[in-house]
DNA sequence: TGCTGTGAAACCGTTCACAGCT
DNA sequence: AGCTGTGAACGGTTTCACAGCA
């Protein structure tokens, strides 16, 4: 097996999208009981070409057996490794609203490599207390203290828009690594902070817009 | 103006993506006050090159003034009518979970050319009684004919992976036109259903997955 | 003059097709 | 024989650079 490469670029959003989509794939092949797979039989359960995937994967080592393709459970263990899978990151929500508490609660968010940790939110009626998985709710103005405490590597931000911005930065102060906004402003990334921006209203926009292009 | 073409095509993501950054940048230009801006003003908020955005502009008409750019708030009807958001669009969304109530009462999914009709869900205490700002949850065995009722033209997939793709199939059959999918399945494109799926683990993978790879 | 609209060039990601290993 | 890993071809998107219009 080749040394993976010590790239500092950023991986590309489709690559990345891709690992994810196939290490679905093998999951479910793993639970199927199957133990090699070819990159057409990975490939084909979500659409993707077998010869992506192979490039896809050619950029960090060599992980297939030719003539025989791969060992499910060998590239599963190394695809997660290489997302940083392979270890549980700690996740800190600001914004106890529906979308934090959501995410708190959700079982995609304390699985498979994330843990929620803490809540945090302004309104003193909620503080202290739990989501109703039990994720505690915090002071916002204790969030450095607790990036500490807690080790907080991602952050994640579901307050209003005005709230994004400042609890960006302050999340990038107490030395979070990366950081998954959903409030609708575009948070740029901050020196030492990757941040992904997701607005859920783009994704209802497209498909309006799809509707009204496509169905003209 | 040229006339909009009559495609059928579906648009690309990333076009899709950049025209609702372009409206966002129009309204911020909007409320502050700037009747007509540049291609390259617009662009500059948002990182965007202004060549990108006249390019995106250019498939569906010309909108612009050489010499002087665009007048701020004629491109702004301009996109919303060409987007589908110059009418209100009516959303039911499955699944009264967190997820579900949190994008039920959201201001981004009640604003701007959405309003959230109902809620669907199976659990026999949520059904009957409304989410925090009033939007009904009702019997999701009553979805066909509430589509019909209410004119649902959008559905939203907030239930677990289970119940993702067979609610899909009778959004479809239902007659409705798009389906915006957070469960944690590839629902496909079904015939006459343009489909989006959202996973929100994708976007902690893939930040998990930068931060694995930079800071290696 | 100043900006749009747009051909042409550069870039990037995807797919093809096959050499080479098991 | 069968499948990976990869160079080469392809296609699409982004950026450049400028002709042409207000």
């Amino acid at each position: 097996m080749r040394r993976p490469s010590e790239r500092t670029e950023p991986v590309p959003e489709a690559t990345s999208h891709r690992l994810s989509l196939l290490l679905r794939s093998l999951r479910g092949l793993e639970s199927a009981g199957v133990h090699t797979a070819s990159s057409f039989e990975i490939a084909a359960r979500y659409g993707l070409n077998s010869a992506q995937i192979r490039k896809d994967l050619a950029q960090f080592g060599e992980f297939g057996v030719r003539g025989l393709g791969y060992r499910v459970h060998e590239l599963k263990a190394a695809l997660k490794a290489l997302m940083g899978l392979d270890r549980t990151r700690v996740l800190g929500i600001a914004g106890a609203g529906n979308l934090g508490q959501a995410l708190a609660d959700s079982r995609n968010f304390n699985a498979e490599g994330f843990r929620v940790a803490a809540l945090f939110d302004l309104d003193g009626r909620k503080i202290g207390g739990r989501s109703r998985t039990g994720v505690p709710i915090r002071d916002i103005s204790t969030l450095e203290e607790a990036v500490r405490e807690l080790g907080i590597e991602i952050g994640i931000i579901a307050v209003p828009a005005e709230g994004a911005l400042p609890i960006a930065q302050r999340m990038a102060a107490a030395g979070i690594g990366a950081l998954l906004n959903f409030a609708p402003v575009t948070v740029p990334a901050l020196p030492g902070l990757l941040v992904k921006n997701v607005d859920l209203t783009f994704f209802l926009e497209n498909l309006s817009f799809q509707l009204a292009v496509t169905k003209a």
